[in-house]
RNA sequence: GUGGUUGUAGCUCAGCUGGUUAGAGCGCUGGUUUGUGGUACCAGAAGUCGCCGGUUCGAACCCGGUCUUCCACCCCA
């Protein structure tokens, strides 16, 4: 017989993975929660014209479309079938997708609920995402994002807080070092604006994205590629050999972009963070400006933040968000300004185990074990562990009256601390031998004795 | 979507230029020990060598396809 498995890109979770898992969205849920956010949901899947065009021509590609019911094919006309454009025939044979990400299904949500909703709305959503894309390290076609957003304020603070919720949670998960890169995409069409590439904004962004991946030659090859002349290239210059403070690199960017109100406007609000940031200090983490920053979401309009793993850990981002104006709008609700980050569970959690970060005390596992001696020591134990469950101790029985070594054998396989045994000699005197599984010390307890050590 | 890589027992992996009954360690089951696990010793079970097809007298090994893994690109959390 084939041995089942899981579809390319998706894991099954053990029961300690889980805890740990847990464990993270227990620490992330908690901290949105002290900032204010909310929690909704979403469906798992939308309708596709809610999610396509909204990720660029890339992003359709990745979204996992769902067949329609029925008969689909039979809406298909022969000529269209004939054509053999997927393209063409997927709207007719597909109208519903998987989810791509959590921020668009979330201004589907505001644009639909708006006259429920009390502005500016905060919430927080912790849900899986699907993307059709071909798995890697870190890199899943079933993965969590744990999004939170603010809607319906412009006010700058929101990003200065956005980046405190940032370094709470890895200070919190003990994720020390992160580096919290932050943006604006303002900057970048004032930079395009000033070396007169307006109109290959996206090719120009995508391309200076890549600069710490394939350095400043590989970044010239691809812009002359697009099309980006010489002459701008030239007064691109200046932004391959970006260093120092964020302070510093501010007063360059106000020399380099003043022709241009945009790019000024984008500037101020950059200064405004990374100076509040400064005053209100972070716990680990490091707040950088890099403006070679640009995520592909064609969304954003203001911040751009990132959030790369601590050096020496080869893992791509592990958070990203940004502000949008505009998102509702593409459903109908203008003048909704919108900012959010999400966090990558999934990479966190590998971050964490490369670095050895979980605390043993994660597990779920339980406190102590009865050992079965038969039916009537086993009725004995029940009582007890009735008793002691009550109190919010984790115990259980071994459930058949097995040999002693195999009931042993379970506890340590399972990594349970102790065990206790009650058998003739314990009911007799009403007690229990508590048994230290690590240093195989044994004593006898009466029930309180018991509960107030394994409390 | 493009290029490459991987798949042998539950797990980690050997297996020579194609040649009889495919191996090891760990784990598992039973025993040495009928109230004592984690150490020791003894015995045992377990694999259509990812799947389908082809070449060959003969395929785990060569070829094609397919699925999966990991990697690079693309893109992204």
């Amino acid at each position: 017989m084939k041995k089942p498995s899981t579809p390319k890109g998706t894991r099954d979770f053990g029961p300690e993975e889980v805890s740990r898992r847990n464990y993270i969205f227990n620490t992330i849920k908690k901290t949105f929660s002290l900032y204010g956010f909310q929690p909704i949901e979403t469906p798992s899947f939308e309708n596709s014209d809610t999610l396509m065009g909204k990720y660029g021509e890339e992003g359709d590609r990745l979204i996992f479309k769902i067949l329609n019911s029925g008969d689909y094919l039979s809406k298909v006309d022969d000529a269209l079938y004939s054509e053999k454009d997927s393209n063409k025939v997927t709207p007719k044979i597909s109208e519903k997708a998987l989810r791509y990400d959590l921020t668009v299904p979330f201004a589907r949500y505001v644009v639909q609920h708006q006259n429920e909703i009390t502005f500016p709305f905060k919430r927080y959503q912790i849900q899986p995402v699907w993307r059709a894309d071909r798995p890697q390290k870190g890199r899943f076609r079933e993965f969590y994002q744990c999004d939170a957003d603010v809607v319906g304020s412009k006010s700058p603070w929101q990003e200065v807080e956005f980046v405190q919720v940032y370094d709470a949670v890895f200070s919190k998960l003990g994720l020390k070092g992160v580096s919290i890169k932050i943006n604006n995409r303002k900057i970048l069409s004032g930079i395009a604006e000033t070396i007169g590439a307006e109109d290959k904004l996206i090719d120009f962004t995508v391309a200076l994205d890549k600069l710490d991946k394939i350095g400043e030659e590989g970044v010239k090859k691809e812009m002359r590629e697009k099309g980006i002349s010489e002459e701008a290239l030239q007064k691109l210059q200046p932004l391959f050999s970006f260093r120092g403070s964020n302070e510093e690199k501010i007063n360059s960017l106000k020399g380099m972009l003043n022709a241009s109100s945009l790019g000024m406007k984008g500037v101020e609000e950059l200064e405004f963070i990374s100076e509040n940031i400064k005053t209100l200090g972070l716990q680990t983490s490091a707040l950088q400006i890099d403006v070679t920053l640009a995520r592909g979401l064609n969304y954003y309009t203001g911040a751009i933040i990132e959030v790369s793993a601590p050096e020496g850990v080869n893992m791509g981002s592990i958070g990203g968000g940004g502000r949008y104006d505009d998102l509702t709008g593409i459903f109908g609700l203008k003048n909704m300004s919108g900012m959010g980050i999400s966090f990558g569970l999934d990479r966190i959690y590998l971050v964490m185990e490369d670095l050895n970060l979980f605390p043993e005390t994660v597990s779920e596992n339980s406190d102590a074990l009865f050992i079965n001696f038969g039916e009537r020591e086993a009725l004995y134990a029940m009582k007890a562990i009735t008793n002691l469950r009550k109190s919010g101790v984790k115990v259980e029985l071994y459930p058949d009256a097995a040999k002693m070594g195999k009931q042993m054998g379970y506890a340590d396989k399972r990594n349970i601390p102790f065990t206790i045994l009650a058998g003739d000699k314990e009911m007799e005197a009403e007690s229990f031998t508590l048994k230290n599984m690590k240093s195989g010390e044994q004593r006898a307890l009466n029930f309180s004795e018991l509960e107030q050590f394994l409390k």
